[in-house]
DNA sequence: TTTGTATTTATGTAGTACATAATTATCTAA
DNA sequence: TTAGATAATTATGTACTACATAAATACAAA
């Protein structure tokens, strides 16, 4: 009996999907593939409905997996496979016996497992490059706003580290470093680890560049963006930021 | 006799998780709670490696689900539930008889499912407002590298608008609508779709700032933007887009 | 009061069965 | 022979059942 109720429901959503279809392009034949949608990914979405119209918080709980499956009339098993993927996102956390609670969903969860340099194109990854250089030119506000002594000594202590190196890769682990406590001084955890996500993509960029003679070396060195972190002027960090990346720039 | 193999691969990996924690913890009770992945974890985390490591591409199939079950040693149900999280990221596309095949996955798709305000805590969204900002101040090169014409003329429309608008939801619009093609300007597919995921994330600045006296209003206005645009000086942008957001940026 | 044991319950995993859709092979008719 | 219809094959999608595991609860014993 239950199975009928499905097969019933096959139809219902195969004539929405029609007609969404016929509704968004009325041209005859314009095919853009049907959505197909599964019903794991109708619990997931209805899921997510479900939270976010109930308003429901961090460390409330959500339905048993058995009270779902027959509220939306679906097998137990449908069910897992999208509190599965809210699970990943770090949307819910389910213990054995308390059933499911919602938590505070890691922005960045989904992200850290695809971006890897062989599994992205070129392309995005060419994108996500760029991105890159925008935050950080845009970075100073933050931080002027929230540098500290310790954190401008750490800067200090990586260009001398810099000036010493002798091989390039230890110049590529200062540059890195460099970079890297820059974010760490924003003071903002959230860009913090989309940096440190970001940065196994940019390995690419590193070689790609190596290839290309650089027009125009950057003129603004670490220490001069060290200098201006001293200083009280926050206007002067775009620009020099922007300089210091030129050579980058350039390449797009 | 499988499910014997599973009972043994418990013991082991609780085996593991006691070790892992006396060994970062040698005091005790310092009780963090354990780890304790599940089937589904693992298998999601082998299959991210296994094209990973292979460097499988996008069009190329991957094993079909009895195949990974029978190989990992585990139920096929296990292994849909990963599979299920890796057709969410846009990293797989399966088909009803073709197997399954690397698809390019989406960057934004774990995201946009949980950038949701009442979803995220305010800490969250605070630190996604200070990441606009920044992206906003360092737009300018991207935008003065792929203007166009018709896109400046979109700008001055929408200033036109602006300034003959009365009402203030008409206002917010415009406010919208030209801070959106800004990022449309900027020529990066992920970055506009960032900032289109992020927007409804920021409704609860409006009527956060709303509530406190601008103590200096933005002395930049979307005018003078346009009017920098227009230039052929990338330099006077960033600090020209710090002067609009002063107002936000004193409120950090 | 504390400790230990049994019960209950919700999630985690295994396994079977069948539906669905797409591919491939086979057969028939013009 | 080839086009077109039909049947067999196969991998995913869904349902259902059974049991293991862990945590909470209740209750008994020291």
């Amino acid at each position: 009996m239950k199975r009928r109720k499905q097969i019933i429901k096959y139809y219902i959503s195969l004539h929405f999907a029609t007609f969404a279809c016929m509704k968004t392009e009325p041209e005859l034949f314009k095919l853009k593939p049907i959505a197909s949608l599964t019903m794991a990914d109708q619990v997931e979405s209805q899921l997510r409905e479900y939270i976010i119209k109930r308003s429901i918080r961090p460390g409330d709980s959500i339905p048993k997996e058995m009270e779902i499956a027959e509220a939306l009339g679906v097998s137990r098993n449908v069910v897992r496979e999208a509190l599965s993927r809210l699970r990943m996102l770090g949307l819910i956390e389910s213990k054995k016996k308390r059933g499911m609670i919602l938590t505070q969903p890691d922005v960045m969860k989904g992200l850290e497992r695809i971006l890897h340099p062989t599994i992205l194109d070129m392309n995005v990854r060419k994108e996500l490059f760029e991105l890159r250089l925008v935050l950080e030119v845009g970075l100073g506000d933050l931080l002027f706003l929230r540098k500290t002594p310790e954190q401008l000594q750490q800067l200090d202590a990586i260009v001398e580290r810099e000036q010493r190196a002798t091989t390039q890769i230890e110049r590529i682990r200062c540059e890195v470093d460099f970079h890297s406590t820059l974010y760490e001084m924003a003071g903002n955890d959230t860009l913090k680890r989309f940096q440190t996500i970001l940065m196994p993509v940019f390995e690419y960029v590193v070689e790609y560049e190596s290839k290309l003679e650089h027009t125009s070396v950057g003129s603004v060195t670490h220490a001069d963006l060290v200098k201006i972190l001293y200083g009280n002027n926050p206007e002067a960090f775009p620009n020099a930021m922007r300089k210091h990346l030129m050579p980058h720039l350039e390449h797009l």
